[in-house]
DNA sequence: TATAAAAGTGAGTACTCACTCATGATTAAT
DNA sequence: ATTAATCATGAGTGAGTACTCACTTTTATA
């Protein structure tokens, strides 16, 4: 108790609205929005439950506070400028760079998932300023391609969907289905896969020249 | 109110059961279970709140009995004995019955997912009863081309997982993040997208005999 | 060190929740 | 018509909820 003290006191000035943002964020994604209470809160967080309503005026604030926009952002504006490299490469580095962000992000996506249903401004935020910006990038990449004739001529929304599917279908299944159970996919191993399947799907092999492909 | 205590009468002997258990699916659905309170699952079924107790112990068995083998094995012994066709029309036939049984169960599965996270009996049962009993049904159809030398030396597990996972993410995306105002979806094309794209991206097309696939 | 401001506390408050139970209504059987 | 059994009710109950506030402790300033 007396240590508690002591430790959290160090930490005190800079920062207890995060030290109160991080224990919420743990008890959200252990019991949920509504099934988390505010006492439990301030126990994870090691400081009164008064304490929490100083910083944030609601407990529905503590939520909307992990879903600002400052956070989220992080998740977004990670992939830029790879060009004049072959599909594979740049497949790769997307499909990489996506993960580990994720990765990083994972439990507050997670959370954020989970009450997006609930909460409108949360669900706005997350899909505004995550989803369609990522399918955004990616999009651009497969109305490239296709306009060069490098992939067949389908909706680059669909193409869009059918790899952003492919990928997340091993990162859920991980996330929110438990994988030991089943199976425990290796990361390249998938990645590798997944684009090898996607690109052999999507190109262009035509009559005429079919030389560029085999290279 | 009169009328209404007329219309619950008629359907009284046969099943008020089922009557509550459609209310607080419809409430569960909107609210989430924590934040659903027995007093309005009450007031959607039109019955009072004790009537509830006199049929279900707890709130959470009634989110049990929805979750409950009976209902949810539906979802999993439908396809069954399609054989000697081509795999664009073995697929089509999966993934459309797929589709359809998934929507005729939506709401559920919507739940129950929603809820696996927070309730550990759900969870294993959802896995068991519907995902690994879909799963293995496509993985045998999966194992069985690997084999044969039509599709690609992979994992069957992950030939499985990009399927379900490019046809899955047009589903959530619809259910779960709103699809309007991104676009909208036509069942068909995109089921038609994803296995030509899958098979594509799959299939064998080695040294050698090259003439068979062109067909 | 004295003093004001800021930060932290946790018992208290008003309220909501899942669940109970004494009572009333409906049905079935004679 | 009488009786008994079942079904339905909703005010009531105690446990718990988010949030407040009078108070204490810590920090900053002189």
């Amino acid at each position: 108790m007396v240590a508690d003290q002591v430790d959290s006191r160090k930490t005190r000035s800079n920062n207890r609205q995060q030290q109160i943002l991080d224990a919420a964020m743990t008890v959200f994604l252990k019991k949920g929005f509504s099934g988390s209470t505010t006492k439990e809160i301030a126990k994870e967080a090691g400081v009164a439950e008064g304490t929490i309503f100083r910083y944030f005026k609601t407990k529905k604030d503590l939520l909307l506070e992990l879903a600002s926009p400052g956070i989220v952002q992080s998740l977004a504006d990670t992939m830029e400028g790879t060009s004049g490299q072959s599909d594979e490469v740049i497949l790769k580095a997307i499909l990489t760079n996506r993960l580990e962000v994720f990765n990083q992000n994972r439990e507050l996506v997670q959370l954020l998932i989970a009450e997006a249903r609930f909460h409108p401004e949360i669900k706005e935020q997350f899909v505004e300023r995550i989803v369609l910006r990522a399918a955004a990038v990616m999009q651009r990449f497969m109305t490239e391609r296709v306009a060069a004739g490098d992939f067949k001529d389908m909706d680059p929304k669909i193409l869009t969907g059918a790899l952003v599917g492919m990928m997340g279908f091993f990162v859920l299944w991980k996330e929110f289905l438990l994988a030991d159970k089943y199976v425990d996919f290796n990361s390249e191993t998938v990645i590798d896969s997944v684009i090898e399947v996607f690109l052999n799907g999507v190109r262009n092999k035509e009559k005429g020249e079919d030389d560029e492909n085999k290279a």
